[in-house]
DNA sequence: ATAATATTAACCGTTTCAGTCAATGAGGTG
DNA sequence: CACCTCATTGACTGAAACGGTTAATATTAT
């Protein structure tokens, strides 16, 4: 890649990044075409070619770009004895900020594990995996348990949790332009009732 | 569309619509091609065209079938006073049996409402959005409220189970082949699990 | 005005597309 | 066997879209 593309506007480089997120995330590899990413990102498709050798380049510049967000990706600080709800809470805000920023990246490196064929896809279906699974764990270990009517619920509450997130971002993600704030009180309007649930009565 | 179609053997029916919807759903109209179907169903592409006039003639016979099953859709009985629970679980159930059968059809569908062009994937939206709400009304109107801790989590409930099973079915539907009771017990368990909670104490 | 650089339009060879059509295959009947 | 029927396919077409190149044009700085 052409390193004068850092010497853009910020805006226009997100704005072309953004956009290859898009159009890669939308489809295949194969199908994704740079005219499109072009013609969407508003510039000419030559410009791309000036930038990035060839689609190859573009796309793995954008492969690593993601992963690197994602594995820079500060996680709040498990506190023993920790509120789950208040860190689970601090967790969606997150995401919604990185969504916010990059709208297409997590959809990008969803759809990267998607396509068979390449080595990579495995490798960073396990990475994605072992670190979910890493960060279940210790969640498990640590979240103050005592609060739960039913202590063990914790687990089951836990991969509620994750699932109804998805489907959450699944919903809100099909309304193009979303309030960070507006969707993260919708969403901690989940957590407050299942909280008021999950936990023992306060009296 | 050619109605000797229909003179052939079922299970072959079914491959060349199932791969339809996959690949209709897997892209945009223009993306999607007759080759890639035809590959994919194992028949040639001159099967098709024998079958089906040309491309729109095929996408045009999905959507409609998609649609008529979405309205014949056979949606259990709401009795007044029957248990939450016990109805959700039903139509989860009937939810489960339809993506066996027609694993990409809810895809086709989902996806027509996302092709922002045509005038017909608002009416289509329209006609979910409102049947969806039509239907959580009649839930909310007949439910059994008196088991609940607090009475007015159902509608909020009900929002989460949505959410939550539109995730849960997005992350078991990338494990190409699943096993019908499987998820459904592993969905059972999700349920049963905000039941006890959100259920008052059985002493 | 000029030089330098950012951006594009026009173009190229190749591939893929929807769609056609003549050839092939399989099964039934005499 | 021969003959017929009909499902199925391979080989083909013109058109469009693809990734990528190159020469021309905007834009900016001096």
């Amino acid at each position: 890649m052409n390193k004068k593309f850092f010497e853009l506007p910020n805006e226009k480089q997100e704005r072309i990044l953004n956009t290859g997120y898009k159009v890669f995330s939308g489809s295949t590899y194969k199908k994704a075409s740079m005219q499109l990413i072009a013609d969407d990102a508003g510039v000419s498709k030559s410009l791309l070619f000036h930038y990035f050798r060839n689609k190859q380049s573009l796309y793995e510049y954008l492969f690593q770009s993601a992963i690197k967000l994602l594995k820079e990706q500060k996680l709040s600080k498990i506190v023993k004895g920790h509120d789950f709800f208040v860190f689970i809470e601090s967790e969606i805000f997150q995401r919604l900020n990185l969504m916010e920023r990059f709208p297409y990246q997590y959809r990008f490196i969803m759809n990267v594990y998607d396509e068979k064929n390449t080595i990579k896809s495995k490798e960073i279906n396990q990475f994605i995996l072992s670190e979910l699974n890493k960060r279940k764990m210790e969640v498990l270990k640590n979240t103050d348990r005592s609060k739960f009517r039913h202590e063990e619920d914790l687990e089951t509450l836990y991969d509620i949790i994750i699932d109804l997130s998805n489907g959450f971002y699944f919903r809100v993600f099909e309304n193009d332009s979303f309030k960070n704030q507006e969707v993260l009180n919708e969403f901690l309007l989940y957590l407050n009732n299942l909280k008021r649930n999950y936990y023992k009565e306060a009296e």
